[in-house]
DNA sequence: GCACAATTGTTCGTATAGCGAACGTTTTCG
DNA sequence: CGAAAACGTTCGCTATACGAACAATTGTGC
């Protein structure tokens, strides 16, 4: 097959090699990036120091890790967004009257990829996800509401992993697909410990193709209890968020 | 010269294109992004094309803008470096405790780059930063500490912007040098509205190569008063942080 | 501790993918 | 409305990138 002469493949290899260093590994060597991306070992080797070139890689040793220049990358899409100026503050507000931190997260392929927060001082700490952390699409509150937003959600639960997380997690596809049915039809995703043992997520939809979640330690309440409580704040916040955002520039 | 064959030219340039959007403005056309990088525009064509192609850009009719999906390079970074379970809470704790707002920011050229922050409902919204935002060099307070962390500050002052951002910004190199001596002697640094008018920042090291910083409105307050009010805090919070991360990550 | 196998890193001849001059299309301006 | 300016696209050519083969390092078994 011709190549497609309005792509640069080299670029490509280059940002799959980036895009390795997803943190489930803090260093990686030349030889595990060409694993992973499927690339020979030489031309991983030319992008990789070509990484350290431009001040995005450190070299330690054989193995290579990120440095914080990628975050400028981010830095640079969200204030392209004003993300400062409107989302950062109202979710403070409102993560504050809620008493819970607050997420905002798309749909990024298979995964959530959380694009905002306002973190708690105090808030139990469970993963430790920050922005720009990736999220299992199947068994969190928030990857229910994305799901219920796609235009084919039998075909993403058909392809996203369905390892599960916890003896709670639902595995079975038809039972995925009823949960996010159940999502779609009453505006909201309610996940009981399916991906942190004790934690009840609650998300709602923000516009099409966002979400807004909020997740607690379960302890002795019942999570229909958590979600009479949570919901309706979060659906404020998401409606204020709608209103002062540019929502197309998530997709 | 012949080229250095370790390095691919291609994905160097397309590492350009990709700084390219740095927030300045949100949408880019083909021709811009050629300006700022110094790139053929049949260069930057297929560069944009491959990023459009891997999902980091969007393209609007004959303009492009970054997508969500830059954030996960960042998101591998900060997990990998473990912010979210260290960093975040400890920032949280310190904010609350002080009611400010505290910033953990590194030196990335001649630029300050933000690499965590705890932001705190109802705390004046300024300039509206986020993590990967860039800050000036010269004039803001965390500036001044990873300018008196530097091996050549001279040479740094030299070469960084000048260009003044209030009335009372400094552009005088000897100044500025004298500023960052001051800084490095009583190891904290005190910015008062060179960057944004009416606003204090405080800022001390983190380690040797990260800063903290805090700011506050000005109000009727002394300069002085509030940083004996929030040094110690943030001397506090750098401590802990030290013993927590590897701070070595952050160069 | 050594030899060999396995793994990882590096070199350089070759050719294909990327470059950019030239052309095509769209927008701006008088 | 037409010309100039600006911007986007094509395709011949060659220089940059590829990866086979080799070099170096690490791991393993005795």
């Amino acid at each position: 097959m011709p190549q497609n002469r309005d792509i640069s493949t080299t670029f490509a290899k280059g940002l799959a090699v980036l895009g390795c260093f997803d943190g489930r590994a803090a260093d990686l060597g030349l030889a595990e990036i060409a694993r992973r991306t499927g690339h020979d070992r030489a031309t991983v080797r030319r992008l990789v120091l070509t990484l350290c070139a431009e001040g995005y890689l450190r070299q330690t040793g054989r193995t290579f890790c990120l440095r914080p220049k990628v975050l400028a990358l981010a830095g640079g899409m969200l204030q392209a967004g004003g993300f400062g100026r409107t989302v950062q503050p109202l979710l403070d507000r409102h993560a504050r009257q809620l008493g819970h931190p607050i997420t905002l997260a798309v749909r990024d392929d298979l995964r959530v990829l959380l694009v905002a927060q306002s973190t708690i001082a105090g808030a139990p700490v469970s993963f430790g996800f920050t922005l720009g952390s990736a999220l299992p699409l199947l068994h969190t509150s928030l990857g229910r509401v994305l799901l219920a937003q796609a235009h084919t959600p039998a075909d993403l639960i058909a392809r996203a992993p369905r390892t599960p997380h916890t003896d709670q997690s639902l595995t079975d596809p038809a039972a995925l697909a009823a949960a996010v049915t159940l999502t779609r039809d009453r505006g909201y995703a309610l996940v009981d410990g399916e991906f942190e043992p004790g934690t009840v997520g609650i998300a709602v939809p923000l516009g099409r193709v966002a979400a807004l979640g909020a997740s607690v330690p379960r302890g002795t309440g019942s999570a229909e209890g958590f979600a009479s409580l949570i919901c309706p704040a979060l659906q404020t916040c998401a409606a204020e968020l709608a209103q002062g955002m540019d929502l197309a520039r998530l997709t």
